[in-house]
RNA sequence: GCCGGGGUGGCCGAGCGGCCUAAGGCGACGGGCUUGAGACCCGUUGUCCCCCCUGGGGACGCGCGGGUUCGAAUCCCGCCCCCGGCGCCA
């Protein structure tokens, strides 16, 4: 029998349980509501299995019965027992609904290696590359490298950088925001000619290299039933994030992760043919709904955006040793980029609900003075795999548990974007194009090869 | 979108109101035989609940959800998906 490792601790161990919740900073006391609905729920169902076996029972004497007055005494009973399943019924479909309400608002347990506080208890635990320090960002730098204990070789430099927004809006003049908020709204934009070229390379790069690796290229659906939904994120990120087709039963997407966990939603892997390594490549759709006035200025944080994404369905023995393998192929790619970055542990309280642990991959943004969220990369455990219901069967004894899976952003464009914009910008403005992504604009004409050039807002593109 | 056909266990495929709760085959797993493998023989093969828990009992399960009936894979209704035809379309 295959078991939800959160079902299987709340009865077996419920105040564990209740330290998991506790990590999270949200409040425990759902575990003793749930448990008392679990205990009522079993024990209604046996209740209802007795009395479905009487009347089973009676049922098939019907048939056999000598006469008919003994058929119809035996109807009789049959009906004064299914009046009372009845009632039990529906006592037990009310159980059945409340206690699956409660089981799927359980987050996942959270690993014993995961920092345990809210967001400010998040700790770097590796720098990588030598960030480039505008003199007025220097006290910050510091702040957040030395605290800590981490001691950063960096460039100093006397000029600032043009945020990437006003890079992308007046420097370039490759990026409308305004004309696109005024069509669609805020957090929606336009992007022009080398812009486009960069997105599609970064993509290509990311795909290149994964499937270099040998993960499977996969291009998912974009949309997705509400059911399907609900087995990969939980009921607040639904709220905030996910965008619904009016009419239907469809939601788009906020990242490939969802679609590709929906791969084998309903079925049945052997151990035999895991893990089994993916990579998705789809634009993401994110209502932002929490945000507020979170940057809203630029191409940061937006309503769409490109993405290339790694997801895994593994054994369970082998989801900690896979999440430290989509890490490190992240670190990978953003080191051939040339941006300095920094990895996070993210604390327990700023876990999402599916993940058991989580790492950030962050980028020094020269101009902000901060590193910035490009990566997120989770062990969800088989939390997912219970919503959705696909297990992994071990050959040696056709034993049944949930499959383990692990996502990972590989290449996000917009952000990426926002990256190199600030990376590699030169005093004049011009945007050197990270080497590795040249071959992939090699090909085309129009496209940019070396460099990004500065040209105000209105000029004609191209020289 | 319209018309017609169809969705049965891991897979193929019978069954079309009760001969007790899915025949038969394949696969997989366990065991026997064997020096080993194959062939062969026996058993097992979904979900859930209960118990005196190396085992035993029961409920549920035939695309999904309802309904009719003492009894539904079998009859009725809604939805989803697949195949064929027509229409539309990048």
């Amino acid at each position: 029998m295959a078991t939800w490792s959160v079902l299987a601790l709340l009865r077996e161990n419920p105040e564990e349980l209740k330290r998991h919740i506790a990590k999270r900073l949200m409040d425990p006391a759902i575990v003793d509501e749930v448990l008392a609905v679990d205990i009522e729920w079993r024990r209604l169902q046996t209740e209802i299995n007795e009395l479905r076996h009487r009347h089973n029972v009676i049922t098939r004497s019907i048939a056999r019965a000598s006469s008919e007055e003994e058929r119809a005494r035996l109807r009789e009973e049959a009906r004064e027992l299914l009046r009372k399943l009845e009632v039990l019924e529906a006592r037990f479909n009310e159980v059945d609904s409340r206690r699956t309400q409660l089981l799927l608002s359980l987050p996942n347990l959270v690993d014993d290696d995961v920092p345990v506080g809210d967001e400010s208890a998040s700790v770097p635990i590796e720098f990588w590359g030598k960030p480039r320090v505008w003199v007025g960002y220097l006290d910050q730098f510091r702040e957040q490298t030395e605290r800590y204990g981490f001691k950063v070789e960096y460039e100093l430099i006397d000029w600032k950088p043009v945020g990437h927004a006003d890079m992308l809006e007046e420097i370039l003049g490759l990026g409308d925001t305004r004309k696109a908020g005024e069509v669609a709204g805020s957090r929606f934009y336009y992007l022009f000619e080398d812009l486009v070229w960069l997105d599609f390379a970064l993509l290509l790069y990311a795909i290149d290299k994964l499937t270099a690796k040998g993960y499977k290229l996969v291009l998912p659906p974009y949309m997705l039933r509400y059911n399907v939904m609900a087995g990969v994120i939980d009921l607040a990120a639904f709220k905030d994030a996910i965008y619904k087709i009016e009419g239907e039963d469809l939601y788009l997407i906020a990242t490939a992760e969802h679609s590709l966990a929906a791969l084998y939603y309903n079925e049945e892997l052997y151990d035999d043919e895991l893990p089994i390594k993916l990579v998705g490549v789809s634009p993401c759709f994110r209502k932002e709904a929490g945000a507020g006035s979170r940057d809203l200025k630029g191409i940061f944080r937006v309503h769409q955006f490109h993405k290339v994404e790694q997801f895994i369905f593994s054994k369970p023995e082998d989801s900690r040793r896979l999440h430290e393998e989509i890490i490190n192929n992240a670190k990978e790619m953003f080191q051939e980029l040339g941006l300095p970055y920094r990895v996070v542990k993210i604390a327990s309280g700023d876990l999402g609900a599916p993940a058991v642990k989580k790492y950030d991959l962050e980028v020094w943004m020269p101009a902000q003075g901060k590193y910035r969220e490009m990566v997120s990369a989770s062990n969800c455990t088989d939390w997912q795999a219970y919503r959705l219901n696909i297990k992994m069967i071990r050959r040696k004894g056709m034993i049944r548990e949930y499959v383990h899976t692990l996502n990972s952003t590989a290449i996000a464009s917009t952000r990426t974007i926002t990256a190199i914009l600030e990376n590699y910008q030169e005093p004049d403005g011009t945007v050197i194009i990270p080497k590795v992504l040249r071959k992939y604009l090699e090909p085309f004409e129009r496209a940019p090869k070396d460099y990004i050039k500065p040209r105000r807002k209105g000029e004609e593109a191209r020289t």
